[in-house]
DNA sequence: TTGGATGCAAAGTTTTTGCACTGTG
DNA sequence: CACAGTGCAAAAACTTTGCATCCAA
């Protein structure tokens, strides 16, 4: 953990930022709930839990000067909200989501199901490719069997 | 092109919607620009350049509605807006996206590449796959060696 | 002292909602 | 008439920006 956020120190520095008390309590936060996925309003409460006079607008700049770095990543799952999440250790890009249509649950794929298909897909398209994003959508194992709001997932006129 | 709205038109009324002019109006904008992954606002404008009396709110009602019965999806590659596109013809879910990071153009695989990575993961999660989102970043065939704006593929203080 | 970083509040974007009205069955 | 559907404007949700202040080098 101390090992991380010095990393992330050095990362930073080499880059001419500073790793601010703000930014050390943003980026812990962060460590701290690594497979949560949480919203820039969920880390803003958290670290707000810790260090109250931090401001929302700082989390907004922390998390955004972390994801220009590469040191997290944005996630999208269509509910509106930006999730953040670091980056997979080995540098590089390796694992998937899978995010549950009833419940919103996300889990994690810790391994790279792609790497052929990246190959395939660089020559093939003349694309190079810096990062990938996988999700599957669907229904997890806890909710199998007991989905709560079917209109979610299959649209319907309740009449 | 007809065929495809009447589809669409069934596929409403199965579920007691109705196809309004303003629903045709809003599909019609979608099926010429398929490729196109528009946005709310793009679907709006093109729309209104036809049928200036709709509402944005009415494009937003009706995108919700055509996303909720899985007619088309919501994408997301964030940016910041969301984007809409048909479904693959098909049925099943096929396709893929190329996003470049430097002119934000987003092309497609047409491909499903995802086959038996899938069965994998239904077995091994113990999650009932309905649908996934695979996309590629990075620099696609016409910017390269021509990357405008570093700045956005690796962070770093202009100093 | 100088410039990066911060907190607060204001403003900006994108999307959703409330409500009266319209049109069709 | 009933009621889904609509347009408009207001509101909400999320994010960014302006600016005065603070702080470390």
């Amino acid at each position: 953990m101390e090992d991380r956020v010095n990393q992330i120190k050095q990362q930073l520095s080499a880059h001419n930022y500073k790793l601010t008390p703000q930014r050390e309590a943003t980026v812990r936060v962060l460590l701290e709930n690594e497979e949560k996925h949480l919203s820039a309003e969920d880390v803003y409460l958290l670290v707000k839990g810790k260090s109250p006079e931090i401001g929302l607008a700082t989390v907004y700049r922390t998390l955004e000067l972390l994801s220009d770095l590469q040191i997290i990543h944005k996630l999208n799952f269509g509910d509106g909200v930006t999730r953040y999440e670091f980056r997979a250790e080995g540098a590089e890009h390796h694992h998937h989501h899978l995010y549950c249509l009833n419940c919103g649950a996300v889990d994690e794929i810790m391994e790279d199901l792609l790497g052929p298909i990246e190959e395939k897909v660089e020559k093939e398209f003349d694309f190079q490719i810096i990062d990938h994003r996988l999700t599957f959508h669907g229904i997890c194992h806890r909710c199998k069997g007991q989905v709560k709001d079917p209109k979610k997932l299959v649209g319907s006129k309740v009449t």
